[in-house]
RNA sequence: GUGGCUAUGGUGAAGCGGUCAACACGGCGGAUUGUGGCUCCGUUAUUGCGUGGGUUCGAUCCCCACUAGUCACCCCA
């Protein structure tokens, strides 16, 4: 127990952060272009807000929610997804104020009480953008454009947008009884699970992965031929911006998302290989949301990404960066005598911003040059008797295996001229 | 939460109911005087085979539980 981790979490080791660093790198740099800003928002909220926020009869707060009772006895629960606490942050810090749009984007932790596998965490870290304050389908657009560039950016050519709409307050009740009169003569044929999603989700029917339900669903009413005219419309200017923006997509009417503050548009990317856990990046519009944490009623529409899941894709097709070395400098002390000297010149060398290593354990020459060659260091600079004699350092270029013998009172000049060349 | 599979040194892995548990990589050291990357040699790896029980004269190999990983379902990122 000691030296293990809790079950689901999983330490990123040195040899991996830079996989991160790159992930992160890639996305800050995109969000800057199309202009959402950071938010940190903190990692755990009132359990209300996601009991509010999410839906209380979603797998993700009926099951899935790390929450606890603080020392005050307050109820506390380690955010699951980061949506809710930043239409909360939105709220409080009345970012509304500014007026027009707000856009936001977060990288962080996120906590699910799930049953770990490959690509499924208890930690799990999630990139999410979110634009608040605006209803215009361009908006969604922007947003699906924002994944599909990341993706893109990062290599990751063979991914699947799907998208649907799922209605709203007006049309999806409609929708939602003429899905119920549909399946009313085929309820006992359901498997159990969806007979129970018969009376609280209906929708969630479709998206059952049950043989028997798949051909039962078949001639199902399509919530696309129900919408509002608000909603059809909507959906309509989505896909012209889609086409306009060369995003391919394919229409799936059984995409249901599983929060419930989805209205309109629900997207998703998928990149098969993954198997289950396959969808890499999932989003929508929530209109209903800001008003049901108080607000006014506010349009918004964002999506979030499952950076382990992205990391997995990545790996699978080969296309993350190798880690690089980072040594311009390691020297090698020969000798009690030389140790000193060896080990101020690789503080004075590091003040000019250089990384420089040594040894200290008083290994051999070869040892050390070993090291020297493991850590990729450029160069080698070598100290001992001769060179403490001569008031001169032996440096050996470790690419070309050159070595010239360059007097202490010019070295630091020197190998920060060579190296920065 | 349900079901299947798996669990050997830092890593990848062979193996058998009972002599020192292969091999490869890695680590460390060496191949004439103070020199790396290739090659060769030696050495090392909680005297040990996930943890705890049981069967047996005896188990790393058989059984059970637990834990963890993995896959599928559920759901999601």
């Amino acid at each position: 127990m000691l030296t293990t981790v809790p079950r689901g979490t999983k330490d990123i080791l040195p040899e991996n952060v830079h996989e991160w660093q790159y992930l992160e790198n890639k996305i800050r740099e995109l969000c800057l272009l199309y202009g959402f800003n950071e938010i940190r928002t903190p990692m755990f909220e009132h359990t209300e807000l996601f009991m509010r926020g999410i839906g209380e009869t979603t797998d993700v707060v009926e099951k899935e929610m790390y929450t606890f009772l603080d020392r005050g006895g307050r109820s506390i629960t380690l955010r699951p997804e980061n949506t809710a606490s930043a239409v909360r942050s939105y709220l409080q810090n009345k970012l509304y104020a500014d007026g027009g749009i707000t856009k936001l984007f977060y990288i962080g932790s996120m906590f699910r009480y799930d049953k770990p596998q490959a690509g499924r965490y208890r930690e799990f870290h999630q990139f999410g953008i979110e634009a608040i304050g605006e209803q215009s389908s361009l908006i969604d657009a922007e947003v699906i454009s924002l994944g599909a560039a990341l993706l893109k950016d990062l290599g990751l050519n063979d991914v699947l947008l799907k998208i649907n709409s799922v209605g709203c307050p007006k049309c999806r009740p409609v929708y939602r009884e003429k899905l119920q009169s549909f399946f009313k003569d085929k309820l006992t044929e359901l498997c159990n699970d969806c007979q129970s999603r018969y009376e609280r989700n209906p929708l969630r029917i479709l998206d059952c992965k049950n043989p028997h339900c798949k051909e039962l669903a078949e001639g199902a009413p399509k919530i696309t031929d129900c919408l509002c005219e608000e909603c059809a419309d909507h959906f309509d200017k989505l896909q012209d911006s889609l086409t306009n923006l060369g995003i391919d997509y394919i229409l799936d009417s059984h995409l249901v998302r599983g929060l419930d503050y989805y209205t309109k548009t629900a997207f998703e990317f998928k990149y098969l290989p993954l198997g289950a856990q396959s969808a890499i990046l999932g989003g929508g519009r929530y209109d209903g949301l800001i008003e049901e944490c108080g607000g006014n009623p506010t349009p918004a529409v964002g999506f979030a990404t499952g950076l382990e899941r992205v990391l997995l894709a990545l790996e699978t097709q080969k296309l993350l960066p190798p880690k690089n070395a980072y040594c311009d400098v390691f020297i090698i002390a020969m000798g009690k005598k030389a140790e000193q000297p060896a080990f101020k010149l690789l503080q004075q060398l590091r003040d000019k911003k250089l990384s420089a290593l040594m040894d200290y354990a008083g290994r051999s020459m070869k040892a050390q040059m070993k090291q020297a060659n493991k850590n990729g260091a450029k160069y080698a600079v070598i100290i001992g008797d001769d060179e403490l004699a001569n008031e001169s350092a032996t440096v050996r270029n470790m690419t070309d295996s050159a070595q010239t013998t360059v007097p202490f009172a010019s070295l630091i000049d020197k190998i920060t001229f060579e190296v920065n060349k």
